[in-house]
RNA sequence: CGGGGUGUAGCGCAGUUUGGUAGCGCAUCUGGUUUGGGACCAGAGGGCCGCAGGUUCAAAUCCUGUCACCCCGACCA
């Protein structure tokens, strides 16, 4: 017994004893991702990417159900085309790889592959849009991006990554930062009830801005070692792409005026924002809207007579009931398995051998709470289907603790610097841009959101490091 | 981009100081016994020692360059 506990210790490095490791440990060992020789770009394997199409398709479903289509623009982008909106151009350039040669050709205008997609798809935008009857258009593209980042790290930060990016036009001010909300209201909609990661919505300061954005807003997650991850961002561009781009209608009015643009995005990132919420030292944990595999049905002594019959049933009853099942019958001792799919997430395990069906039972595994419980075959997908619901609050509830746990309030910079140690700090500040710079300095942590869902009013309150009249409560926390 | 570290079988590593036939554990394959928390016995396969130059009779080992990855900073809409 004793044995076997230390060979598992030896497979995935402990969560509280160094979380990167145990981080690198899971994303590689569950078969999630590869790495590859091109520099700072993993390759997805087949069980990490069945998550993000089943992230996909909840998603997806969420931006038809608000009146959305999708779309595919160019993966090349002209250097003229990126260069018209300057603070754009600013925030980006150190970022973007280059295409110089077409064949053995150097090309005469440089070829920008996409960091996003704002520029190319504003010049379509004013192609496309001549009058206040085309408006609004609400478009959203699934596609990969490239950014040149100086330090990767697999689905967090690579240089190459999956995601979609919506794109919209409006006719008023209003209707885009209406979208704006809106957009971002999916977000936390899909990261709450699919991911079972609360997260907080809320605005970023100017200075975590998108590069030529008007306003950002973003669904910020705590992750388990305290660190937050930006886990989607929704941009209202104002009509400053509009201006760069032409992007013009004719109004009601019948003038020409410009259009007010929005754009959101969320990308494979959240898969890793998955993994290190919720994840720990028997592996990874995944929520069962997203599990590519929910129930796994081990047989026990298989080979005798009439197991694997009755293996089959269940998987038959469960595949009907709407499940995603499999049944592990390979040659594998039962304890390895158990470990095995443990380390892999499935929400539920069914252990089905000799004993179980004369007894006409089956024991239910829960991966959450680990949980072993015995359950009638009869009605078993049914009972099967409310456990999922009943894993994804319990790991949802799991989370949310864990944040309000890790989330101080500082009311002068000792507690400001004891609470950053711990995850989120909220202070009151005076939205400074030189003020949040020296705060990162002394303390690594970075502003995440002004809150939207809670009290910001801090008057009368001092900016918990300059001590200048404060302008809003913030959150705060060392961030990936 | 600075500071440190690592590249040897699918994974984890030894071997490098002092050049001399490529090693270990796990995994894999074959056959058999097993299966309720990481099973056992017997046999087998697997390597351009990151890549490119150089020194040498001889290089995983020494020298030069280069690439990739990891950690700490900086950077990161």
């Amino acid at each position: 017994m004793a044995k076997k506990e230390t060979q598992f210790v030896q497979e995935i490095t402990s969560r509280d004893v160094d979380f990167a490791k145990w981080y690198t440990d899971i994303i590689l060992k569950t078969d999630m991702c590869d790495y590859t020789d091109v520099k700072g770009c993993m390759t997805i394997k087949p069980y990490g990417y069945a998550i993000w199409e089943l992230m996909q398709k909840e998603m997806d479903q969420r931006f038809k159900d608000t009146g959305h289509q999708n779309a595919y623009f160019p993966l090349l982008i002209p250097e003229s085309m990126l260069m018209k909106e300057a603070e754009h151009v600013e925030g980006f350039a150190p970022e973007v790889a280059w295409v110089t040669h077409g064949g053995n050709e150097k090309l005469q205008e440089r070829l920008a592959i996409r960091p996003t997609s704002e520029t190319i798809i504003g010049t379509m935008y004013s192609k496309w849009i001549q009058s206040y009857r085309d408006l609004p258009v609400l478009m959203n593209q699934w596609c990969n991006v490239m950014r040149w980042e100086k330090s990767t790290r697999p689905f967090l930060r690579t240089s190459e990554f999956l995601w979609q990016e919506g794109h919209t036009a409006h006719e008023t001010h209003d209707d885009a930062v209406e979208e704006t909300l809106r957009m971002l209201d999916v977000y936390y909609d899909f990261m709450v009830n699919v991911l079972a990661i609360p997260v907080i919505r809320g605005g970023k300061s100017e200075s975590e801005r998108f590069a030529g954005a008007e306003a950002t807003y973003t669904c910020e997650a705590l992750m388990h070692d305290g660190k937050a991850l930006q886990m989607g961002t929704s941009h209202f561009l104002s009509d400053h792409f509009a201006r760069a781009y032409d992007i013009k209608y004719l109004s009601r009015e019948g003038k020409q005026e410009y259009c007010y643009t929005t754009s959101w995005g969320t990308s494979t990132r959240m898969i890793g924002g998955l993994i290190m919420v919720h994840g720990d030292d028997r592996g990874l944990k995944l929520p069962p809207k997203v599990a590519p595999i929910q129930v796994v049905i081990l047989p026990i002594a298989m080979h005798k007579e009439g197991v694997l019959d009755k293996a089959n049933e269940l998987f038959e009853q469960c595949k009907a009931a709407g499940l995603r099942v499999k049944v592990d019958d390979s040659e594998q001792s039962a304890g390895w398995k158990f470990n095995q799919w443990e380390m892999k997430g499935v929400p539920v395990r069914l252990e089905v051998g000799p004993r179980d069906i004369e007894n006409g039972v089956v024991v239910a595994v829960r991966r959450d709470t680990l949980e072993k419980i015995t359950l009638p075959m009869e009605g078993l997908a049914e009972r099967l289907v409310e456990m999922m619901n009943e894993i994804h609050e319990g790991m949802l509830n799991a989370a949310l603790e864990h944040r309000l746990a890790h989330t101080t309030t500082a009311e002068n910079f000792g507690e400001f610097m004891d609470g950053v140690k711990k995850g989120f700090v909220r202070a009151p500040w005076c939205s400074d841009a030189d003020c949040e710079i020296e705060i990162k300095c002394i303390t690594g942590a970075s502003t995440r959101c002004k809150p939207m869902e809670e009290d910001t009013n801090v008057e009368g309150c001092k900016c918990i490091l300059c001590g200048k009249p404060a302008k809003t409560l913030m959150y705060f926390a060392r961030a990936y």
